[in-house]
RNA sequence: CCGCCCAUAGCUCAACUGGAUAGAGCAGCGGACUUCUAAUCCGCAGGCUGCAGGUUCGAAUCCUGCUGGGCGGACCA
């Protein structure tokens, strides 16, 4: 990674010019960046050290830049430093490195994009975690895909990454969920039945009746509702669980863990976890509720976690998961919600700081809600109501591919308009294709390449000096970043970046083949243009794979 | 009434988290296939970054106040 040796030279240079006693010693905040600037006649990089230090030491920034411009200077690594503008340092890298680093990038295999910027941390993803009490909509897709992108990312950027999924298979909506299947249940058998408006409308609540019926008969017709409920709870969220399941395989998210809130309380978790903060000061009673002091930590409101019916609320089980989550060592939390939940982040981080905690172990992502548009249209959605989109639909229409590439070319804050027409549109001007083509073309130049009887010979045999147009020169560039993009996407926990990135070398790749031929009439050239054209292709794959969408050879 | 998020080209979104002349893709207009895949490329056009102040070397980005939209605010989840 070019750009971290950059910021290690012009930081070293820097002290240098404190031991020298050229300045006086300030430190260095993190707000020093050395990044590619926007315009091309500044140079690859620039740095901003001087204009961030210049002022505490009350000095001119471009005197400092020249100071630190002059101790670089020797570094063979550049062709020429300017300092620019109010006091940027821009640097201009020798064409020849980044030709040798082409080498150096094949080197590294499959294994580059990966690094150790997250040290081995241990980082757990809790996503999704949608109730079982129907199946997953849109949003919920949004979710699973930033979810499981940023796992993969955060792996590639050495992180260690668990992913968990929470399951609400106990409570109040558990009990509703039950009795409707009863309903229909009875239902099925000719019975006339009051179905109440707040109960599960959707027609999967009536498969799975006529599923039990066909499994069981009729043997619970006679049985009073009470005895029977929790057969109906358990087998509905048994089906409806592997259901889930099944569209996040289909949809390439995968899980580490599936956590069930019912256990945290047949640990008896909860209930201990209460008492503890109640012995901590946190717990009050007030009208016969158990409430959490939220407002002494941050909160603006205090909450109830035990009703004075005696039932503990869903917040209870939230203080109780996050703790077990917490004991089990992880250095960093985070959990994707749905932004209409983000009420909750206040009262969950005074929840852990009530246990003891630093609050920023818990990160929380809020994915912002998903407009499905049809025909310019934004079609309804209301879970209750059984009127929505299913992440299914969405699947067998538009496919698993379109699909996680929409949702992850926005960051996840913005609301996200899911234009149907466009996902399932197979030309133009679907995003996805772009970058996939891209992938495709140069699998293609090689499948042309053997046909003709020409392989890639060992790089260290191939001229790469012959890589020298400004299309060479550009997509050389573009390749270095690559594993700084995954760290920096890690790091700031956004995975969509890894899109743009891609759209951006799928860009440079798609200009540089009308441009010229990778299979040149001259030997030397196609092989080094092969290697050039091997090592991109291989960042594709990569870069896909990380988006969890595929990378087709052909299309 | 209170709180959180958003507002950038006609549309959907970027801008490396305070950096230099705000960029892409669609849509529009004009060009490029007897040569490795035209699901592509090249060019043109498109902007007072919702409005008004403030902070500093420097603001789409930070602070304040407005305007407009989304979402929250139960002993519901």
């Amino acid at each position: 990674m070019l750009r971290n040796r950059i910021q290690e030279a012009v930081e070293k240079a820097y002290r240098e010019g404190v031991a020298k006693g050229a300045f006086p010693d300030v430190s260095l905040s993190a707000s020093h960046q050395v990044v590619p600037p926007k315009q091309e006649v500044h140079g690859d990089f620039a740095s901003n050290l001087a204009l961030i230090t210049a002022s505490r030491l009350k000095r001119s920034p471009r005197e400092m830049a020249g100071c630190l411009a002059k101790t670089l200077k020797s570094d063979p690594l550049f062709d020429k430093i300017e300092v620019a503008g109010p006091g940027f340092l821009n640097f201009f890298i020798a064409t020849t490195w980044w030709q040798k680093n082409l080498r150096t990038i094949w080197e590294a295999g499959d294994s580059y994009g990966e690094s150790d910027a997250g040290n081995g941390r241990l980082v757990q993803l809790e996503f999704v975690s949608a109730n079982p009490t129907g199946p997953l909509h849109v949003g919920h897709g949004r979710g699973a895909a930033v979810g499981d992108s940023l796992a993969r990312v955060l792996k590639a950027a050495g992180f260690n990454v668990e992913r968990e999924y929470y399951i609400n298979d106990i409570g109040n909506q558990m009990r509703t969920l039950g009795a409707s299947v009863y309903l229909r249940y009875l239902e099925h058998f000719g019975h006339e039945v009051e179905f109440p408006e707040e109960y599960y409308q959707g027609d999967y609540i009536r498969d799975i009746a006529s599923s039990i019926a066909s499994g069981e008969g009729d043997r619970y017709l006679d049985m009073p509702q009470e005895s029977c409920l929790t057969f109906f709870i358990d087998t509905a969220v048994k089906i409806i669980a592997s259901d889930i399941r099944k569209d996040l395989e289909e949809f390439r998210v995968h899980y580490d863990n599936w956590f069930s809130e019912k256990t945290l309380h047949e640990s008896g978790l909860v209930d201990r976890t209460i008492s503890e903060l109640q012995d901590k000061g946190y717990i009050f009673e007030e009208e016969g509720a158990l409430w959490f002091r939220a407002t002494a930590l941050g909160d603006e409101k205090d909450r109830v976690v035990k009703r004075s019916n005696g039932i503990l609320t869903y917040f209870a089980s939230d203080i109780a998961y996050h703790r077990h989550k917490l004991e089990r060592g992880y250095d960093l939390l985070v959990d994707i919600w749905g932004a209409d939940h983000h009420g909750y982040v206040a009262r969950v981080k005074a929840a852990i700081r009530a246990l003891g905690y630093q609050e920023d172990k818990l990160h929380v992502l809020l994915v912002q809600l998903v407009n499905l548009l049809e025909g310019g249209k934004i079609k309804a959605m209301s879970t209750r109501a059984g009127e929505f989109v299913t992440l299914r639909e969405v699947l067998d229409d538009v496919g698993s591919d379109a699909a996680r590439f929409i949702f992850l070319t926005r960051r996840c804050d913005s609301h996200l308009d899911f234009d149907l027409d466009l996902a399932r549109s197979q030309t133009q001007e679907n995003p996805v294709y772009y970058v996939q083509y891209a992938h495709a073309r140069l699998s293609s130049v090689f499948r042309n390449a053997r046909e003709q009887g020409i392989s890639l010979t060992k790089p260290q045999d191939i001229d790469i000096s012959l890589l020298s147009t400004p299309e060479d020169i550009k997509l050389l560039k573009q390749l270095d970043a690559f594993p700084c993009l995954v760290a920096d996407s890690a790091l700031a926990l956004e995975p969509y970046r890894v899109s743009y990135y891609l759209t951006e070398l799928a860009g440079q790749l798609h200009s540089y083949y009308t441009r010229h031929r990778f299979i040149a009439d001259d030997e030397d050239l196609t092989q080094a243009r092969l290697l050039l054209a091997d090592v991109t292709r291989r960042i594709f794959h990569k870069g896909l794979g990380l988006l969890g969408v595929s990378a087709p050879e052909k299309m």
